[in-house]
DNA sequence: ACCCTGGTAATCAAATTTGACTACCGAGCC
DNA sequence: GGCTCGGTAGTCAAATTTGATTACCAGGGT
């Protein structure tokens, strides 16, 4: 599974009712174009095909008040909210070794109540100390490491990694026990997109400051 | 860029000759389907591809010996030895975020001299470095990152997951400096395919140790 | 002789992803 | 008035990925 439905569900539904390039702009925002498939083929794609299967009403919408093509609007169903949902457990609690669905996942993860969050992530690093496990016996030969050669570094590579990615985890575990945020039932929600007309301070485009990355 | 063409090219190479079957099943033995889409599909397709671009050539070859359709063998061409090693240097050169890649790589690694090994690694931790000082920079707003809320957990997620693929780096360029491995030139080569007929130890399908993962 | 199972080798349709491209409008300039 | 430029909104073909399914043969039982 991929970050984009629950990075465009999770856009949608902060404005109630948004359109492709609304949705593509928040993500622009949130930076997912640097650490996930967040391009403008796949956010309009995902809103197609998510209105085809019943996740997002879709509306059609008189042409643009600012230039370019008409626009469609798009909002959430009651299927909707429950995928949204449902995407966002799975993302805080499988470990598929893919950085980006987690990312999307903690963007969205004051939709949850703080408990269930906390939940979640125990699952997560109890997945991650299990795969280990199961990766370690499984793959080490009886007599010693060595004899996989060089490539024993591919499991070095892949047990670092999961002992920094539970680390990780524990971490925040840790501060959200600990009071910070503020999750769902808890007060007034975070909002993290942009208003219509709102300027991207991370545009990109046309970047003038250099060319990084 | 995905890790599938530089696995079965690495699969191919060290065959001399091989038949897709004969790729998959080496994929597997190399673990390859934990962490990355080394599907049955994804070879075929990748081996049609590579075939249809020059980089690989195709053999048409008598009905299987040992049942199932007939079977089609490939083995590289001069451009396929070229395009093997500019795969090979990128994935060990660039910090793309994705394990996959990175992991085909090490697993290909011995096929480059020793000194460029260490030269690329070090050319890939400078790019961690880069990455880091741009994202922090860029993203941390000026009056600290409380500003953020929960969104800055994200961010806290990638400078982690970067300082700990940069440690993990410097960890193997210090066991490469130190004489670890044997690298191209350097004597007999590690040969890391199943032979014909040789069975998979790891082998899936019916797993007999109860499932994980 | 017939069927069933398991391994070998591959294909196919559907879904997704990529990267380049189109079309429209308003503002500024000559 | 005509022209280009940049921003807005989205489309499209090609490439890739997924997950299921097919087809073939050998061997063992009945």
């Amino acid at each position: 599974m991929s970050a984009i439905r629950l990075l465009v569900l999770c856009a949608v539904r902060q404005h109630g009712r948004a359109h492709g390039y609304q949705v593509r702009n928040d993500l622009e925002y949130w930076g997912a174009h640097e650490w996930s498939n967040a391009k403008p083929g796949s956010i309009y794609h995902a809103l197609k095909q998510m209105a085809k299967q019943g996740v997002l009403l879709a509306h059609e919408v008189a042409p643009s008040t600012a230039g370019g093509p008409p626009r469609t609007e798009y909002e959430l169903t009651d299927a909707g909210r429950e995928e949204y949902l449902r995407l966002l457990r799975e993302a805080l609690t499988t470990y598929d070794q893919k950085m980006d669905v987690l990312s999307a996942g903690i963007g969205a993860i004051v939709d949850l109540p703080r408990a269930e969050v906390v939940e979640l992530l125990k699952e997560r690093v109890a997945g991650i100390e299990a795969w280990r496990a199961a990766v370690t016996e499984h793959y080490v030969p009886e007599d010693g490491p060595e004899q996989l050669g060089h490539i024993g570094e591919i499991m070095n590579l892949w047990v670092h990694s999961a002992d920094s990615g539970a680390e990780w985890t524990r971490g925040l575990i840790k501060r959200i026990e600990g009071g910070a945020y503020t999750f769902a039932g808890e007060g007034e929600p975070f909002v993290g997109v942009l208003a219509e007309g709102e300027v991207n301070p991370y545009a990109t485009g046309v970047p003038d400051d250099g060319d990084h990355h």
